[in-house]
DNA sequence: CGTTATGGGAAGTTAAACTATCCATACTGA
DNA sequence: TCAGTATGGATAGTTTAACTTCCCATAACG
């Protein structure tokens, strides 16, 4: 396949494609001669799933190529998904030293009276949770926060969900690029379905006169 | 209180609430002389707010914009909840119309049987989640599809807390702001929430040899 | 064998979100 | 009161991300 068929197979355009070329999201096509490439089913799904990782995640190409270069690395599934997870969450804001020590206790009481152990403690995913937690104090809507235990609950089970979707595949690149497809998709899908929840819940409560 | 102040009191650098304000993000001060202006701690609030949801949120200021012209505005709760939800979005990326139409039958017959109508019914949030459906599909991860009932159980739970979370206010005022911080952070915290279950959950299952 | 496509790289573009600089006026403290 | 700092308002400049254009020497195609 050259470049022409890869372009219109994946959908990205032929001076995109020789971009993502030169930042290494996508690795360089097999030679046929000194100046000329050929490209396998592969580089299609590379592309395909740059163009998930940025479309629908969201996600920075500096963030996108970093993950790649975890799942295409020999580490263990477990600690790619950390890389995965820590690009996703990207740089957390930065909130007061009063309302983060708020937010830090409460999220230490709360992994306490949960069990839960978090291995590698010190990640973004964290400081982001606190961060939010912290942020919603500081716009005086703690209410939130109150209700984190009950949010806790529901999301360790769509966290046993996300998991069973991995499970069961046999090698371990399926499951590293299942694992990525069902955190990063598997966030818009949630959001997108607890938005369309909302509107439905809250229109018999929030038309009513106040 | 004046232009120093409040910089100092929100955080925000002084040529950014300029910037702010020429943008319309932030009402002008009630003039004091023909080039003065006071500001008051609503002023403080409303930057605060635009910092939530930029920083936290990760909304454009474009965004944000429309958000606070829209609670500025005087439409109920719900049809202001309903400007948060497609800013919120995004635009929807494109995909084919093959995985498109196979996404789009998916959601119908999903809230076919749990019951649900959406009012406003071409909304961006339901275009999201379709390509977000989409892609899983042109990936070749359908699994995360079949799944989509119980998640869709779980979205309502979570729903229902987030609606809990703003009744009880009294004034539409509160009850707006208060809806976009629960959707906005909450979707944040959420996410943040279920990425460390994942990562307790998945700890013991990722780990085994394959 | 003339035309089209390709690999490669340098330079240009666009949009978002600031940031810097001016300047005329206003306020403030010794 | 008056030197010095702050303010409102406007214009121009900066930075970063993600492309897109252009170019050229070489290769492939009909």
């Amino acid at each position: 396949m050259r470049m022409a068929e890869l372009s219109a197979e994946s959908g990205v355009p032929v001076a995109t494609v020789k971009y993502y070329l030169r930042e290494g999201l996508l690795p360089p096509g097999e030679r046929t001669s000194p100046n000329q490439a050929r490209y396998s089913a592969e580089h299609v799904q590379r592309l395909r799933l740059v163009k998930a990782l940025t479309e629908v995640g969201g996600l920075p190409l500096a963030s996108v190529g970093a993950v790649l270069q975890a799942i295409d690395g020999n580490a263990t599934p477990h600690e790619t998904m950390g890389v995965v997870q820590e690009e996703l969450a990207g740089d957390p804001p930065k909130v007061s030293d009063e309302a983060a020590e708020w937010a830090t206790a409460l999220l230490q009481d709360l992994s306490h009276r949960h069990g839960w152990k978090w291995h590698g403690s010190e990640n973004r995913a964290i400081g982001n949770l606190i961060a939010a937690l912290a942020t919603a104090k500081e716009l005086g809507h703690e209410k939130l926060a109150e209700r984190l235990d009950e949010y806790c609950v529901l999301a360790l089970r769509v966290a046993v969900l996300d998991v069973e979707v991995v499970t069961g595949l046999t090698s371990f690149d399926k499951i590293i690029e299942a694992g990525l497809v069902a955190t990063v998709l598997g966030d818009r899908i949630f959001t997108g379905l607890r938005h369309l929840a909302q509107e439905s819940v809250s229109f018999e409560v929030l038309n009513r006169a106040p």
